[in-house]
DNA sequence: CGGGACGCCTGTGAGC
DNA sequence: TGCTCACAGGCGTCCC
């Protein structure tokens, strides 16, 4: 479900009304990816700074109510996981697997997949959070990640433009659904080896990939099946993917059925006479 | 080192 | 109706 779009939403709407809220308890439902790696006691009085996101990842930093820096917490929505901030108890269903429990609302994980996790790390920069973002690449609103940049890291590559974007140690935020997207916007063949990419036409991919993403963001993601921002509102990108999830439905711009094919062990849907190789 | 396959889980929809 | 199968927004790990 949530590629950088849908977690920058989630972001934005649990950031400012819990910081500053004080942890009372955590409550744990089924097993998520990873264990929590601390005893869920531990959390307990501290208090939630300014949340930040990294790729896909959140990082909820924790502070002693002195101010002492105490780690934090790193979130990852997996494939299926939303975020819910619960302003008065509302009892957990079978796929509501991590409560935050502070005063001033319940951040609450909801995955069915579990595919998910909530993390403690000492900090960003050392394991087990270090470990996980080590491989990230460039944040795509970064302005250091230059055309140029993009179309050096590009020409190291030699598998499909399809799975490097979706690999995220290029570029992070971009999931099934933007790759598509960004890639159909930009004209250019998921198939195509990123090392064949020119110059110009990588320059144009990373202004697609940019400009698909901030349109999500300000759709407020996209809602395939069940994707909604903390306070349950749906986002509706998907109502103008192009090409996403649209097999046998004419493009959008010329009007030859979109193709849907396996890239990666991933659904890759593209239009084969606008998106050229 | 890059690249590709696999597995982690549950739910859903299509086809028989 | 009920079964089976393919597939679903991600990504760390393993093996070549």
């Amino acid at each position: 479900m949530p590629e950088l779009p849908e977690v920058e939403v989630a972001r934005r709407g649990i950031d400012a009304p819990l910081r500053g809220a004080r942890v009372e308890h955590v409550r744990r439902g089924k097993a998520l990816r990873w264990p929590l790696g601390c005893p869920p006691a531990k959390l307990r009085g501290l208090v939630i700074g300014p949340i930040v996101r990294r790729g896909k990842y959140l990082w909820l930093p924790l502070a002693q109510p002195g101010g002492h820096a105490a780690g934090g917490l790193l979130w990852h929505l997996g494939m299926s996981g939303s975020l819910g901030l619960l302003t008065a108890p509302r009892a957990a269903g079978p796929h509501d697997h991590f409560d935050l429990v502070t005063d001033r609302g319940t951040l609450r994980l909801t995955d069915p997949r579990r595919f998910g996790a909530v993390v403690f790390s000492r900090g960003l920069d050392v394991d087990p959070a270090a470990r996980l973002l080590a491989r990230l690449g460039a944040e795509p609103f970064d302005p250091a990640l230059t055309p140029a940049g993009f179309h050096a890291g590009l020409a190291r590559r030699h598998a499909p433009i399809k799975s490097v974007l979706l690999a995220g140690d290029l570029v992070v935020g971009a999931g099934n659904i933007y790759a598509c997207e960004a890639l159909f916007a930009a004209g250019i063949h998921p198939a195509l080896a990123a090392d064949r990419i020119s110059r110009p036409r990588a320059a144009r991919l990373l202004a697609a990939l940019r400009q698909t993403l901030a349109r999500a963001l300000d759709r407020g993601g996209s809602t395939l099946r069940d994707f909604a921002d903390a306070h349950g509102v749906a986002g509706s990108y998907q109502a103008e993917a192009a090409v996403y999830a649209r097999a046998g439905q004419p493009c959008p711009r010329c009007g030859a059925p979109v193709r849907r094919r396996l890239i990666g062990q991933r659904s890759t849907y593209f239009c084969s006479r606008c998106q050229k190789r």
